[in-house]
DNA sequence: ATGGTCGGTCTCCGA
């Protein structure tokens, strides 16, 4: 089972380009960030015309995520657990009927800019809720694969100039504390173990020719559970996305996890 | 030294 996670920043913007990498990559299921578009706007028939099944959870403007899925799905859940006053569109989950099922949770972290500031401490406590989230599926056991755009730079060698990025909500300990202690529950980060840097990025600015100089960062992971981690078969970044037609500023990341 | 580029609408804000 192929899956992956792909921040397109922008539903409409992404309208070719999506549909060229899924026939090309195939992955069973792609979870996306930054759909930028309300449910009703999204163009659910152009992915069910590609075989998959659209769940979205969109809001207006910004943010908004959706998982695409060739396989049944179940159980879907939209929005993070934790604060009943928050609006913002960040995630969403739902359980893949295959023949052993997996939960996969899509995800668009808070990016938390200007740091410190009201923004940060949003991120910060957004953090602490997924965490419990992830508690709790840890303690059902089940097999689950949490995937998107942390807009975390786990350590220095995941970014091409850690230096620039020091007091940047990307990068401060407190943002890669939360991420580590998510990691010290019992969830691998797939690419981070399988394809140890340097250079392995998945971002890369629009601005300052960032994507010409390589200056990316490492930011969108796919976190598994430990039954999950036990069936990792492969690992890959579709760094080529980014060189393509009217790009995203981030690349699709997937995993292959054994039937 | 401190620019610059996108996307979606909010003709500015978020990234």
């Amino acid at each position: 089972m192929k899956l992956a996670t792909f921040n397109i920043n922008g539903i409409k913007a992404r309208a070719e380009a999506l549909p060229a990498w899924l026939a090309q990559a195939a992955p069973d299921v792609v979870c996306l960030q930054e759909i930028k578009s309300v449910d009703e706007a999204f163009p659910r028939g152009d992915f069910e015309a590609l075989g998959y099944r659209v769940e979205t959870h969109g809001q207006k403007g910004f943010n908004g995520v959706a998982i695409l899925s060739k396989l049944p799905l179940s159980d879907v859940r939209r929005g993070l657990p934790g604060d009943d006053a928050d609006e913002q569109a960040r995630w969403i989950e739902a359980v893949v009927d295959a023949g052993r099922p997996v939960r996969v949770c899509g995800l668009y972290l808070p990016n938390g800019n200007p740091a410190p500031g009201p923004k940060y401490d949003y991120k910060l406590a957004w953090m602490t809720r997924m965490e419990a989230r992830v508690r709790e599926l840890l303690a059902g056991e089940e097999h689950f694969v949490c995937l998107g755009d942390y807009n975390v730079i786990p350590q220095g060698v995941d970014a091409a100039k850690p230096e620039a990025w020091v007091t940047d909500a990307l990068f401060l300990p407190a943002s890669r504390e939360a991420f580590r202690r998510m990691a010290n529950l019992g969830l691998t980060d797939a690419v981070g173990v399988r394809m140890p840097g340097p250079g392995v990025y998945t971002f890369w600015d629009y601005q300052a020719g960032a994507w010409e100089r390589n200056n990316g960062i490492r930011i969108d992971h796919v976190m598994c559970s430990p039954q999950a981690a036990d069936r990792l078969e492969d690992v890959g970044i579709d760094k080529a996305a980014r060189g393509g037609e009217k790009p995203s500023d981030h690349v699709p990341v997937w995993v292959r996890l054994v039937a």
